[in-house]
DNA sequence: GCGACAG
DNA sequence: ATCTTGTCGC
């Protein structure tokens, strides 16, 4: 009889290396291809604004092609998570999860932070993305990681081991870019697409994440009133 | 070992 | 992310 053992160790506690292997597991789960409706109607953002140890976290739908809100919740969570650079989910995807539960159906999701553009291409983007199941799209305002190759345009690729995992984009009138990558359900190239069109002329990012940025700002200067 | 480091 | 005022420009 073979002696029993299990094929690998699993961390029962919170540990780097925890983290770590469920990254990998994340990644692996994460489609890299077009599996979204052929006509976007709704997009929804999240957004977390923190207050001590709560977290204020939004949740938008917008319409398209009027980018207009049609929907906004937010919820307030406590955190205990530290913010780690590249662990960013483990403090996020929760309330993020939560708010938008709030906010009903939605084609496409955006998200304030990286999805591939990550060392592990499991970035929270992705993290959320597998766990609500739906095409995502990762925004960040600055980079991780990665190398900027040669600007076409409005938009350069970014290298990560030779690999292009997103593009750094000119939207608005700002001269810095953003960081667009895929999270799940899409290509790189429809995600840029998707960003662009979300994005009202004036402004530098895609109204699902301004939107919830603001509302989570504002839920958190009202709490603040009540507890003065 | 040192520096960098989404939100 | 958060702490913070004014200020330059379209």
């Amino acid at each position: 009889m073979p002696k029993r053992r299990t094929a690998y160790k699993v961390p029962k506690k919170f540990s780097i290396a925890r983290a770590r292997l469920a990254q990998r597991l994340i990644s692996e789960r994460v489609l890299e291809e077009d599996i979204l409706p052929p006509h976007i109607c709704y997009a929804a953002g999240v957004d977390l604004a923190f207050l001590d140890n709560i977290a204020i976290a939004a949740a938008v739908v917008i319409e398209y092609p009027s980018l207009k809100l049609v929907r906004k919740e937010a919820i307030i969570v406590d955190i205990k998570f530290p913010y780690i650079p590249t662990l960013l989910a483990f403090r996020e995807v929760y309330p993020s999860y939560v708010a938008l539960k709030h906010v009903g159906d939605y084609d496409i999701l955006f998200v304030d932070g990286n999805g591939k553009l990550h060392p592990f291409k499991a970035g929270f983007a992705c993290h959320l993305g597998v766990i609500v199941d739906k095409p995502t799209i990762g925004i960040a305002k600055k980079l991780l990681c990665g190398k900027v190759g040669e600007w076409y345009g409005d938009k350069a690729p970014i290298f990560l081991n030779s690999e292009v995992v997103g593009y750094a984009l000119k939207t608005g009138r700002s001269k810095k870019p953003i960081y667009v990558s895929v999270g799940h359900k899409i290509t790189l190239e429809t995600a840029i697409r998707l960003t662009k069109a979300f994005t009202k002329p004036s402004y530098k990012l895609p109204e699902p994440i301004r939107q919830a940025h603001i509302l989570a700002n504002n839920q958190k200067a009202a709490l603040c009133e009540n507890t003065v």
